[in-house]
DNA sequence: TACACTCGATCTGTTAACAGTCGATGGTAC
DNA sequence: GTACCATCGACTGTTAACAGATCGAGTGTA
């Protein structure tokens, strides 16, 4: 974490607990907590500047995430994926996506939607030259966009609930791979197929950009 | 919860968070905590005999298994389902048991996994005649069996994580229509779907299985 | 040297208490 | 009668401290 010192947490408004939450996602997901790491609580409660009560909270909502795993005795570490892992987290994220299209594929007036999509592509393009941070986070805000707008709570949660650990893979594979599965042109192709409004293209295609950037990850 | 007085909590091995939340799980999915209930966590920590610093942890878990819904400063009620959430309950539940069914299509060797699936059905028949809990309880063990067998543990994770508001949405029908969605029949169609290899017809006739199960929920 | 035992450090499980905030209640001025 | 204000009660947010368990180091003995 940035500063073992330093306020970590901000002044923001939000709960202590919901801070430390996206503190330590973060801490995660970008690899500053390295996959097999052993959490402490006692060290994490101070580095965050939050009592253990406070911590626990947080921490167990980042064990259901995936994000932890627990040993015994309750002792928790930092998620480790190996290559099957990310397999088998890319396979349930093209079911939940490919649902997302089919969703959207069946609404009468789709044109909101495309326009909206769009949109997260061109935010994604307009980062083709920035950090790969940033143009990680355009792209999972297109994905999870799709997801939003099909209206479907229970879907969008479940795929918020899978961010963590599509996170980690990507950061599992490192920079060189992980560049390859944010082109631009594969998701206008996904964005056209919905338009056109055949699910089972739109499944298609969801569903390979799924399976190359699993590939991808793994290779 | 049974008897506010009694020591709820057994004597079993687990820790009282661990007792906790699955003593509110199953007061929530059997009706004892109705939808909408408000839930005052000194009130809870008291009937379940653990502090609330325990308590919280367990409840910040069942939040995030969409049992519980988040109000203003942090008020917790029992989730309220209504017809379009129990639909799209059901459209993530197709979507990942789909998604199993295809995975066990496509094994080369699928005759264990026919064996443990048609045990499941068994064990459903064998219920039949008993409690309409118990046929819930063999009917959703059929079905994460289904997910389980796969050794796609975020797969199986995604429907546990569904599992609490797949019961929800059962309880909210009430016992009348809850009982048509469990025939036995039906079941051995996707087994038997599952057996040819056909991923398609084992997707569509999960699909049909759902459609047909969400549609009597809200009727 | 090998083995067993004790002591101590380390962490998690659990609890009780304090603090701040929002809403309701009741009283008072106009 | 109504509007405003003070006070009180009810809850959640947060914290520090206690308890119990496990593991390893170190010591004593055969």
């Amino acid at each position: 974490m940035a500063g073992a010192t330093a306020p970590l947490l901000g002044l923001q408004k939000k709960s202590l607990r919901e801070q430390a939450l996206a503190a330590l996602r973060a801490a995660i997901t970008s690899g500053e907590l390295e996959p097999g790491r052993h959490l402490v609580e006692t060290e994490l409660s101070e580095m965050l500047q939050i009592s253990r009560g406070t911590l626990r909270e947080a921490l167990r909502q980042l064990e259901q995430e995936g994000l932890l795993s627990a040993g015994p005795r309750g002792r928790l570490s930092v998620r480790h994926l190996d290559a099957k892992e990310i397999r088998d987290i890319y396979s349930v994220r093209a079911a939940l996506e490919s649902l997302a299209a089919r969703t959207l594929c069946e609404l009468p007036d789709r044109q909101h939607v495309i326009g909206s999509l769009r949109s997260a592509i061109e935010a994604m393009a307009a980062a083709e030259q920035s950090s790969l941070q940033d143009r990680v986070e355009s792209d999972l805000e297109f994905h999870r966009t799709l997801c939003r707008l099909t209206g479907n709570e229970t879907l969008l949660h479940s795929w918020e609930s899978l961010e963590g650990s599509i996170r980690m893979s990507i950061m599992f594979a490192g920079q060189d791979k992980g560049v390859m599965n944010m082109s631009v042109d594969r998701h206008y192709d996904i964005v056209a197929a919905i338009e056109t409004g055949d699910a089972s293209l739109a499944r298609n295609t969801i569903r390979e950009h799924m399976e190359t950037a699993a590939a991808n990850l793994v290779a």
